[in-house]
RNA sequence: GCCAUCUUAGCUCAGGGGUAGAGCAACGGUUUCGUAAACCGUAGGUCCGGGGUUCAAAUCCCCGAGAUGGCUCCA
């Protein structure tokens, strides 16, 4: 059978950037002959900038890097390079030293030295023990074990000198591999398990043009400055201390962001028939073995203990910690459901009460692993918009539907598009039947069909108590963040033996769902900075409006008009210090206010501001248009027509 | 947790075995100014912590802490 490369130019339409052909669902390379009975019709081109292509040019430079690292680094192995979504990766097993700054540009000269030569990818089918011997030969125990797991036919890459086991497809020839940087090095481990040996894994990147990569490092520049830790710094919302690694503290600003985000999710609870509750932090460890926390949970808690019934002695070397002999009574909460049980739990409850829908903007505490902190996206103390929904089975889809709908609500106000839904199955540690996790699963979907949504499924993915659907949004470097969730239990009420008497007078079992939209308001936080680069919408701007003077001899008029806007409800800040007007609007723009205000001689006399918005220039507007204009955008949008102003 | 890198003034960063540096911010003074940085001066340090090597360590080595990038998108 004809290759990709024969039908197309058989048709004329080998174009310059054609690097390999899609066929079906399969990508094939232009070099590989076709199946039989493959009718020339179904052959498309692909060329270098379609995102099949990029995956081509990406694994292929993948390949040359590798070849590179072998050059410069003899006696290392070579393991898996795939290209991903950004770009590549090579792992490598270095039997000494590791890969510096500096070699990543010794090797990316090599590679341009490898491309240059205009070298064929050779495309190869061999028998098992044809690549048993080549790569015993060769001395790679990792591409040994990768072949002992791969089904026929087994192919070989070339190009040049350079062999590697390889499903392919690949460019044509080197010559196709022209923008390319190798961004960083990391650890990762063989196969991805803490178990097995820390591999030296390179990343980079290539794409069809020079241009193209250009734009694409541009962007990963612009989205650092709009980094979260970097703008909170910058905004003075946030700082850290090593006493209370990966555990933000909110400065002022920081705070009054995080309570208008509060109190927008407490606005939305009232009108979706929320209750607010207040529950405790720490419990006895009988509630997380009720739950089932302590024994499927245990690793990611804090625990803590008293002095009382215990001995706290101090460590014998400087630096160790204090040992504590005696017992662990006591655990911090990880999440509220346990809690809420019990609140359930303390009344009587009917038919009639339910659906009963319980809030809670508790802090949790949970141990995170030193190294997977970061910022305010992960961290070890938080509190979400946690809400327990307690309801009859037949209530369970009515409740996700509002939920959907509240969710939609949401992330319309925050202008976040691109929502992805997961549903997210049984995991391998978990609790119940296998009956009562299909019912709950199929519950969540049918839900989510019945919404109009579509969603994808991650298999084992789901909490230890029960499925879930997730909602994740992806910050400004593009890493995706699972944000809200709502997930159905049927195992915690049981635990806590919950009840309800029914209308047929009978003791029945409610459902529980766990439910979050923004999730934790500290990864929420973290993500929206990034997503509105610190401009803040004018409903949740710490200060809506900064005051400044042309000169401090118009102070006093300042303060008179600082006090009517807050009078009218405005959050202000204001600089009415010494520096030149240009000064002050300079770091009042870096403060990033909706509004700013100017105030001289001709606003004191007409009793108004001279305002800006951004970059527009609004003009003269008297204290109270001005207040009017920023109340009547004090309230998210969704819940601008509800509310009276 | 593991691998790599980093940690110097409030912030951003330079320096790299021989007396600790800059800009901005702060503080004092002068200027009273109309839309992105006025001028002069003053003060500010456990160079992340601990140990070692050395005549001498911010600098080299070891241990620890914290932060940052990663730790299957599978040949």
């Amino acid at each position: 059978m004809a290759t990709g490369r024969e039908i197309l130019e058989a048709r004329g339409g080998l174009g310059a950037d054609v690097i390999a052909v899609r066929v079906g669902a399969d990508v094939v390379d232009l070099m590989t002959s076709l199946p039989e009975g493959t009718s020339p019709s179904d052959v498309v081109p692909i060329r270098a900038s379609d995102p099949d292509g990029l995956a081509v040019i990406r694994h292929s430079t993948a390949h040359v890097m590798a070849d590179a690292v072998q050059r410069l680094f003899p006696g290392t192995q070579v393991t898996i390079g795939p290209a991903i979504d950004n770009g590549f990766y090579y792992d490598f097993a270095r039997p000494s030293g590791q890969f510096t700054d500096e070699d990543l540009e010794k090797i990316e000269a090599a590679m341009r030295d490898i491309i240059g030569g205009n070298h064929d990818f050779r495309r190869e089918v061999v028998s098992r023990p044809e690549a048993e011997s080549l790569f015993s030969k060769l001395g790679e125990t990792y591409k040994l074990e990768i072949l002992a797991g791969v089904s026929e036919p087994i192919t070989l890459y070339r190009h040049g000198g350079w062999v590697d086991l390889c499903a392919g497809p690949h460019v044509p020839n080197t010559r196709f591999l022209r923008a390319v940087k190798l961004t960083h090095v990391a650890g990762a481990y063989w196969r991805g398990d803490e178990r097995n040996p820390m591999l030296q894994r390179i990343y980079g990147t290539a794409f069809a043009t020079d241009a193209e990569l250009a734009a694409h490092l541009a962007h990963i520049e612009e989205a650092k400055k709009r980094d979260h830790r970097k703008l909170g710094k910058e905004l003075g919302l946030l700082g850290f201390h090593p006493w209370a690694p990966a555990s933000p503290f909110f400065l002022p600003r920081g705070a009054a962001l995080y309570s208008l985000l509060v109190d927008y999710v407490r606005a939305l609870y009232r009108e979706h028939g929320y209750s607010e509750v207040v529950t405790p932090q720490v419990y006895d460890i009988e509630l997380m073995k009720r739950s089932g926390h302590y024994d499927n949970y245990r690793e990611g808690m804090f625990f803590a203990v008293t002095a009382d019934g215990g001995e706290l002695s101090e460590p014998e070397k400087e630096g160790d910690a204090p040992r504590f002999t005696g017992d662990v009574r006591w655990g911090v909460k990880p999440m509220n459901c346990p809690g809420h049980c019990l609140l359930y739990a303390m009344d009587k409850r009917s038919y009639r009460d339910l659906p009963m829908r319980i809030a809670d903007f508790g802090r949790l505490h949970r141990y995170e692993r030193s190294g997977v902190t970061q910022g305010l996206t992960r961290v070890r103390t938080f509190a979400q918009d946690d809400a327990h929904v307690f309801c009859t089975f037949d209530q369970v889809a009515d409740e996700t539907r509002d939920f959907l709908g509240m969710l939609d609500r949401v992330y319309r106000d925050f202008a976040f598009e691109d929502v992805r839904i997961a549903l997210a199955t049984r995991p391998e540690r978990s609790l119940g039947t296998a009956e009562q996790w299909t019912l709950a699963e199929e519950t969540l979907a049918h839900a989510v069909r019945s919404a109009g949504r579509e969603f994808v499924v991650n298999p084992g993915e789901g909490a230890f108590y029960g499925p879930k659907l997730e909602f994740q949004l992806k910050d400004a470097l593009g890493r995706p963040w699972q944000l809200g969730t709502i997930q159905v239990d049927f195992n915690m009420p049981e635990r806590f033996g919950l009840e309800y008497t029914g209308a047929d007078n009978v003791a029945h079992q409610p459902v529980m769902l766990h439910r979050a939209i923004l999730g934790s308001i500290e990864r929420f936080l973290g993500v929206l900075i990034e997503h509105v680069g610190g401009h803040f919408p004018a409903w949740l701007a710490p200060e809506q409006v900064c005051v400044v003077t042309v000169s401090e001899k118009f102070n006093d008029y300042a303060r008179e008009a600082i006090g009517s806007l807050r009078a009218a409800g405005l959050r202000v800040a204001s600089d009415l210090g010494g520096d030149k007007l240009g000064a002050k609007i300079r770091n009042a723009r870096a403060f990033r206010y909706p509004y700013l205000a100017v105030v001289g001689g001709r606003e004191a006399e007409q009793r108004g501001l001279a305002v800006r918005q951004g970059d527009a220039d609004l003009g003269f507007l008297t204290l109270d248009a001005f207040a009017a204009r920023v109340r009547a955008e004090s309230v998210a949008p969704s819940l601008r027509l509800s509310s009276p102003i």
